[in-house]
DNA sequence: GTTGTTGCAAATTTTTTGCACCCAC
DNA sequence: GTGGGTGCAAAAAATTTGCAACAAC
């Protein structure tokens, strides 16, 4: 037996492609070999990622799905609209993350390499609501980043007698 | 007397064209008639804007300087390096608003109609440090939007049995 | 068989760049 | 006068769209 539940129950789904084709059916949206391939490449790796890099990945090597640039573009914003995905705008593309299965979260960006560390606190959300509630605002969700200069970044070559931004 | 100090005391500038300008010659770059009409546009107004619409502003009726759209983009970069203005992406485009002589503050973006409402705690101060702390981030900033439906926008209309996005 | 989906190519949108001429210093 | 700045046109980069062929239901 691989199924914890028959079929008559009430279907809890477990993994982001099981809740993207509930989603795709309740739209009358249609579950083809593009979108099943793209939802597994993405939820192969936990990491961050960008349409670009996820098409290279979806066409490198001999896959047997062939998938497009326009497919994954389209694809990227029914999974937003899914639930699975969450994008944030850094650098001037869209970044992707995941957002299903995962702890909500918000990012420290680092504006010397790029990256992106994923940090977690309750006082978010209390704030959240107490500034919407000041505005009548029904919250749906929100974004925080922090910029700054990530520690490996900032650990210094030489001794300066001046920080860089002085120069 | 028109000025409050000498030319031999240290200059405080207090409006953002003078700041501007302090800027420029820091870098050893030029005052134009374009940068100068391009501040003075901004700051004449507290308001957000991109760069059509600044464009726009710039170039109806007859102005007595002509600015380009390539000046507009490179300006707006300029002055956000002087931290002069603020950027943040919405809706795919990059949207401006004052940086100085102005509180700093927040976010709540209306999903429906597009709105941008400024809000301002004293608790998100304290949270970035304490996150910065905890990784070894040396903050330069952040950016919090939160996302959802402005007071005018969940009016309803009539009466719902359902909400919109379960139908 | 219907109707939604895909890939292709082309279009759109936003922003940037090369370059000859111009102007602030 | 000299080197940075500007406008123009064109390019670049990211994303979207029209449409005919295709495939899921």
């Amino acid at each position: 037996m691989t199924k914890q539940f028959s079929l008559s129950e009430v279907k809890v789904s477990s993994t982001p492609t099981e809740r993207f084709e509930e989603f795709l059916q309740s739209r009358g949206m249609r579950i083809t070999r593009q979108r099943k391939a793209i939802v597994e490449e993405i939820f192969s790796q936990h990491e961050h990622f960008d349409a670009e890099v996820l098409l290279g990945r979806l066409q490198e090597g001999e896959q047997d799905v062939k998938v497009s640039r326009p497919t994954v573009y389209r694809t990227l914003n029914e999974l937003e609209e899914a639930g699975l995905l969450r994008k944030m705008v850094l650098g001037g593309r869209s970044v992707y993350e995941h957002d299903y299965g995962y702890p909500q979260h918000d990012h420290l960006y680092c504006e010397r390499c790029g990256d992106l560390i994923e940090f977690q606190t309750n006082q978010i959300d209390a704030l959240r609501e107490e500034v919407a509630k000041a505005h009548g605002f029904r919250v749906t969700g929100h974004r925080m980043i922090i910029f700054g200069v990530c520690q490996s970044c900032s650990v210094p070559r030489k001794r300066r007698s001046r920080p860089l931004d002085l120069i």
